[in-house]
DNA sequence: TACTATTCCTATCGATTCGGTATGAATTAT
DNA sequence: ATAATTCATACCGAATCGATAGGAATAGTA
């Protein structure tokens, strides 16, 4: 598995929309601006966002981005899946570990198939409305650093 | 946490290694066509895994390789974290998730640690000893395919 | 000693990906 | 008209990946 700048700032965008949803539209200046990412980059990552489904967009004047759905129903494995593709972590795994003629490659497979289905377990199951919860928790309740 | 080319065949040898731990030594060339790896890149695997302690070289005519400790005190998490790096899945995590003055950055940046602990839970459990006891288990009792 | 099989060392290479920049067209509120 | 926005597309430098290439060094053997 890999999660590139692209699927982090797709996934700090989703999360700007959520704790944005149902108040205003929000451009991708202003996103931009927050999540700390390159605007022209981040038209591109909005872009994919709306074509995978994730953000309904308002061009011209007063245009903007907004969520294509409620933040409970996004999830982080589907957002980081659609950005930066599937979560398995062994590049080969469709190659080389097709047929389980070798037992030598079967063992490691399975290692590797264990390992798919725990990212799964954690990412398939965190969604953005808890996650919007918890940054409004954490500003509300902030963390006095020395 | 990504999984290449060269971690794989360095999980290969260190597996065909260890099935033929306390036997004979073996070339590169005899792993290369058990695992199907181009032998010239094996080489440089190899080279790599004698330099993080896993084998053993022996110059010259009949040289060859062996394990360095035995197969129970390697594990797969050691192979893989040395030869591909950190198993952590997201590449700005050491950059832009340092501190955590953004509660945004903050909730995300659980969610990998959480990825990353329970994939360090599988490949720091799973020894070289056991992968190899199943290899020769399941090949004393073939799966008969149709 | 000459030969051979092996490990070891280092350079190079083509393809792909990554993260980003650049340019400008299309759209829309005012 | 103007300005602010989304949208589309092309390009680019750096790094990584998965090798390939050529040969030096070492050691057993006839």
């Amino acid at each position: 598995m890999k999660v590139t700048y692209k699927g982090d700032y797709a996934l700090k965008t989703i999360l700007d929309l959520s704790l944005h949803y149902d108040s205003d539209i929000v451009t991708s200046n202003d996103i931009a601006k927050r999540i700390d990412a390159p605007i022209k980059f981040l038209e591109q990552v909005l872009s994919e966002l709306k074509k995978g489904g994730f953000v309904l967009s308002k061009r011209g004047k007063v245009g903007g981005y907004i969520l294509a759905k409620n933040p409970a129903k996004i999830t982080v494995g589907q957002v980081i899946r659609f950005i930066d593709g599937p979560v398995e972590p062994i590049a080969c795994i469709n190659k080389g570990y097709t047929n389980c003629s070798d037992a030598s490659k079967c063992v490691l497979k399975k290692v590797w198939e264990q390992v798919g289905m725990a990212v799964s377990a954690i990412i398939d199951k965190v969604n953005f409305e808890d996650l919007a919860n918890e940054v409004r928790k954490s500003k509300q309740e902030p963390v006095y650093s020395i």
